[in-house]
DNA sequence: TTAAATCGGTAGCCATGGTTACCAAAAACA
DNA sequence: TGTTTTTGGTAACCATGGCTACCGATTTAA
């Protein structure tokens, strides 16, 4: 039943050291539900009763956090065998703290938080694997947030355009690069208005420390954008 | 060796439903470290070699992130039994993420983090339980940096302080508290510089919202700050 | 293939909040 | 006890970035 995901499945983080065979009886243990999105669909509204850790197992989803006052900062955006919800299941109040929406069509995947941790009753031995793997996403979603507050920390928006387009330079390897958001996500992830990140990229062209034309971005000058960064 | 600390131990979550008795074969396996600080000295140094997860036996330290540009932002003030470093444990690469300084003087567990996940050679039985007190723990850490990225995302000064002023209400269950941090802490965590916050802080009290004097708060509207805070 | 929606750049205006500097009160220290 | 340090309020000036509005280019849908 679980073998169509089967590829999905085993590039998840939670299911790493569980071999296939193994996987299928811990699936007996944890009985997740599997459903389908269609494009903008709601997958979880933050505010409404808990569904389970969620596991992406085909298409992208956009994890969002929506303060009341209804400006949306992108948490992230995850594709096949990765996963959201899983701070809250284990800790959560019993509501989604996030909003996920399906960036494309997509399947989901719903593991009942309650089943992972806890004995297991036909005792299979992948648990305590599991709540191991758990303990080291969990650890690792935490430490990404880490991340994201150093990034809202950033108090000029230069310094931020400058740290983020290092980051893609890094994870590139490329002075030239394609912009993995949109402007109006861009401009969401770094917390600012969209005119503000259009009126300072254009600076930082008219200086001629960077060159763009839509998503294509191509780093002139190095040096001039770390100086700006740190 | 440990009975003496046993009161900060029995208040730390990552022991919970672990007895005493329980605690000593624990300590047996792990072999902890103990080290005592004097006020103000560094306890771990951002980017210097993890030493494992910590515990506070007794006293405060402080744990900040400080970006390069040198600003710093408080994460926690954590006293007896709290931890620290639980997030880099088990995800990190192997270097502290943070900065932790002894608020006073103060003694410190730490915790060879390996040893926490993967098999115990004397098989004792609280592994298992320490290994999901630990995925309780750090999924709460990880909600409380969502919180934090909440207050980051937020734009203007006045709301982050309504924020802030209404947690505190809401903590206390009463309009007069005295405020938890000094004006000068509350400014590095909202993210703000301090003059601004006194500015826009006395602001409330001429619009008769508020009324302060130093650490003593009273909130004299409350639905204002609710409108604020929305 | 045309119509509609989305996306991105630009400009002007102005509110917010950073910066610096100074002073008084309170606390810590000798 | 007097002195030093810390803490917090205030003011003036000005840079940053939010907001609105508009327009052309590009993509999507009909």
């Amino acid at each position: 039943m679980y073998m169509k995901w089967m590829k999905a499945l085993s590039k998840c983080e939670l299911f790493r050291r569980i071999s296939p065979d193994e996987l299928n009886i811990v699936f007996e243990c944890l009985k997740p539900n599997v459903n389908s999105y269609g494009k903008n669909e709601w997958v979880a509204v933050a505010g409404e009763r808990f569904t389970g850790l969620g596991v992406v197992l085909s298409g992208e989803v956009v994890v969002a956090k929506e303060n009341a006052a209804g400006s949306r900062v992108i948490i992230a955006v995850n594709g096949p065998g990765e996963m959201f919800g899983e701070m809250a299941a284990f800790s959560g109040d019993g509501v989604w703290p996030v909003t996920v929406a399906a960036r494309t069509a997509c399947t989901v995947m719903f593991l009942p938080a309650g089943k992972i941790v806890g004995n297991c009753e036909n005792s299979c031995m992948s648990h305590r694997q599991l709540i191991t793997n758990m303990l080291e996403i969990v650890s690792g979603k935490a430490l990404m947030l880490h991340q994201k507050v150093e990034y809202l920390a950033i108090k000029s928006l230069r310094e931020k355009i400058s740290t983020f387009l290092l980051e893609q330079y890094k994870r590139t390897g490329s002075t030239m690069f394609m912009m993995p958001l949109k402007r109006n996500e861009l401009a969401d992830f770094l917390n600012v208005s969209r005119p503000s990140l259009s009126r300072e990229m254009s600076r930082l062209r008219d200086e001629g420390v960077i060159e763009f034309h839509r998503d294509s971005m191509k780093i002139k000058k190095v040096d001039a954008l770390r100086s700006m960064s740190s």
